[in-house]
Order: C-alpha cells, then sequence, then structure tokens
DNA sequence: GTATGAACATCATGTTCATGA
DNA sequence: TCATGAACATGATGTTCATAC
C-alpha cells in the first residue's frame, strides 16, 4: 500500500531548492534560520521570489531528519538571552549527495524552461 | 475578505505554462485534448516532464471561464460516434496578453534556476 | 476502448498563532 | 521583541471513478 505519489517531473520543487541553499550556507558558515532567510530573500528579491520563514524552517528539519546536518543552541549576542539554533553539517557525504541530486533537478527543470522559451519565440 | 494567497514567487505553475502550450495549439490547428495532452507528453519526455490528462483539462476549462477559447464538438472520425471537443480561439487579444504573461513569467522562472546554477557551480 | 470530466486524495506551501528567553 | 516552531488553511496537482459514445 505504499502510496508514494508520482510526480509529473515539471519543475523543482522549492522545498528542495531550498535545501540545495540551506547546505551550503551551513558549509560556509555558522548560520541560523532566520540569517538563512534574510540572506535567501536578499539574493532573489531582484528575480520576484521572496521565501516565508515556515519554508526554512521545514527545511531545515527535514535536511535534521535525514542526518544531514545537526544543530545546536547558542545565544544570539553574549549580553542576550536571545537563543537561536545553530546548524552544523553532520554528514558531509550525504550532503554532498543530496546537493548533487538538487544540481541534477535545477539543470533539468532549467532545460524545461529554456525549451519553452525557445517554443515561444517561434510564434 | 477577498485573501487571494500571495505567491511566494519561486517558479511558474505547471497549469499556466500548460495554458502556453495549448493556445499555441489551438492558434494553429484544432486540436482535441487528449491529442494536446499526447503532443506535450512527446515534447517533453525526454526532459522527464509528462503531465497528465487531468491537468489539461482543468487548463483547457480555465480558458474556456476566462473567455480566451471556445469549444464544439465533433465526431473524431466519420464513420464514428466517439465525440470530441476541439477548441478555437475566442478572444485573440486575451490570448495574446495571457500567452505575454506565461512568457514573462517562464523568463524570470528560467532566471531564478539560472542564478542557483551558477550558485551551485561555484562550489 | 477512447475522450471527457468530475470527484477524491494528498502534497506543497502560504498565513496565523503560540512559546520561550 | 526576536527566533523558532506548530497549527491551520488553501492552492496545486496526481489518481481514481463515472459517463457517453
Amino acid at each position: 500500500m505504499s502510496h508514494t505519489r508520482k510526480s509529473s517531473g515539471f519543475l523543482i520543487k522549492q522545498r528542495l531548492f531550498i535545501k540545495g541553499y540551506l547546505i551550503t550556507y551551513i558549509e560556509t558558515s555558522r548560520p541560523y534560520g532566520i540569517q538563512m532567510l534574510d540572506e535567501l530573500k536578499q539574493h532573489f528579491k531582484p528575480l520576484g521570489y521572496t521565501p516565508n520563514h515556515a519554508e526554512i524552517y521545514r527545511a531545515l528539519h527535514e535536511l535534521l531528519d535525514e542526518g544531514i546536518v545537526r544543530s545546536g543552541q547558542k545565544k544570539l549576542t553574549e549580553d542576550s538571552y536571545q537563543e537561536i539554533t545553530i546548524y552544523y553539517i553532520r554528514d558531509a557525504e550525504k550532503a554532498h549527495a543530496l546537493k548533487q541530486h538538487i544540481a541534477d533537478e535545477v539543470r533539468r527543470s532549467h532545460k524545461v524552461l529554456l525549451r519553452a522559451i525557445e517554443d515561444f519565440d517561434l510564434h
């Protein structure tokens, strides 16, 4: 009875797309959720894409569940009581494999759109 | 109270994407639903995208509701009882405007993915 | 069996609320 | 107030069923 619903393979899903960026951010610094969200927003705002915080958290939690990252608590500043959750790579191999998969999906999606651009320009 | 939910602006939705192709098909021939589905499947199968029939019908019905196309009945073949629904452009201006919008959305989505490809290649 | 369409189910994701420090 | 997270609501889309030829 495993009804995994089969995707039609149209374009990459936002969740997966975001995961690729999160892994990269986590690899290069010790960011926390909102920080990564702001970074993503800044990055894609000129292209009309503004992700929301729930989607970032859902992506982070999935990466945790998949054993790809781990998390720890930290104070936002020395003299602050505000706690933040920072992330570390837990399984570099898995992380790399997932990024590879995401890159493939991005390229495939890109081809779909490129094909459409060509098609529409003919008319 | 009309809360139209605001899109985050990630990538173009499949429904809208399909509409662009349907309009083009309808402009150039007198196709019926399944025929257009088969055409689309053939076209995108090499890229791993296989739309399903429900999505095509939903797109066609929306085009009808929007007054962009009209439909008529016809026999599949002379000596057949099988009825098919064929489509005609009803409002060429609206059709053109929608295609323009779709082309813009496709190009924007394409830029989002292109940005990602660049980003991922850096690591 | 083929074409159309609706109904149903579930996934993907946006919005709102809750909680802790 | 800020960061995190859950809950909730709905939009998008895949699967199944129904109907007419």
